[in-house]
DNA sequence: TTGACTTTGACTTTGTTTGACTTTTGTTTT
DNA sequence: AAAACAAAAGTCAAACAAAGTCAAAGTCAA
């Protein structure tokens, strides 16, 4: 188990306990769970980015704090994270990943997902150059999204 | 006995001990089966393919792993992948690993078997010319999958 | 003997940990 | 009130730890 991820555990179960918005000493966090103070910085720029949905105020000097909020994402929040994500294109693997995802948190149904597999599968994009297969399988997907949006 | 398959081999143990979600340490992996750390990722990429029924994750840097995921099939979803598999053709062996899968996972009756096995066989075919024996067993099998599908 | 598949290792990219140094802010002293 | 001090948090680069890439070389069956 890596530092930084019992860091990021711990700051996960204390926000639910705290229900979304919680601020923390970065000095005694550090101290608590045997780290150096910088790490803490380090976990939260990693990990709690605005685009996982965070977002991070702080103070420095006597008193000083960082404060960490959840925002809650809703299921339109989601598809639209992962519109922005196929910007750049999206290759077989991560489309899998992604529909996986979409699945399990059901927000598309099983058969959605093999409706996108199959419409954008390797099999059919196959007669495409291989330089823009990938950004047309990206592009494929973020037109559905949109049709999932409401 | 190739590396590479035994490397397959030994993943697909896993799999099943694990309940088909696996993370391993590329290079712990590597150094236990006496192989180089990049032949895994040979050995990810051509045998636990997304076509496959496999999603891959992975990460770099310290603490890093490689994630394989062995997707639950529906039916649907296997017959498709014979589907795509028969493409370039089936001989009879094939033909036959593929309906017996096929009987043993329930997706169809042994009657049915029996029936594809009839009209796709070797004597069936013999009158055709060598070359497209296997070709056409593998679009009459296609079509016979599609009316399998829902 | 050619072409597909394997094996290997050098090099690249990405992620983590640490600590020295900087900046900001609150508190005391003069 | 200004200056000095103390108590935070921020920045950054070095060292390390993994995984990824790719091309060259090897193997094997048709």
């Amino acid at each position: 188990m890596l530092i930084s991820d019992s860091i990021a555990a711990f700051i996960d179960e204390m926000l639910n306990d705290c229900g979304g918005t919680l601020e923390i000493k970065r000095n005694d966090l550090a101290k608590r769970l045997g780290c150096v103070p910088s790490q803490i910085n380090y976990v939260v720029a990693s990990r709690f980015t605005p685009e996982r949905g965070y977002i991070i105020e702080s103070r420095r000097g006597g008193g000083g704090y960082i404060r960490i909020i959840r925002k809650v994402m809703s299921e339109d929040d989601i598809l639209l994270k992962f519109f922005n994500d196929a910007k750049e294109g999206l290759n077989e693997r991560e489309l899998e990943a992604i529909l996986n995802t979409l699945y399990s948190s059901d927000i598309i149904t099983a058969r959605e997902a093999r409706l996108v597999r199959a419409c954008l599968s390797q099999t059919v994009l196959a007669s495409l150059p291989r330089e823009v297969q990938d950004s047309t399988r990206g592009d494929g997907f973020r037109s559905m999204i949109l049709t999932l949006m409401n």
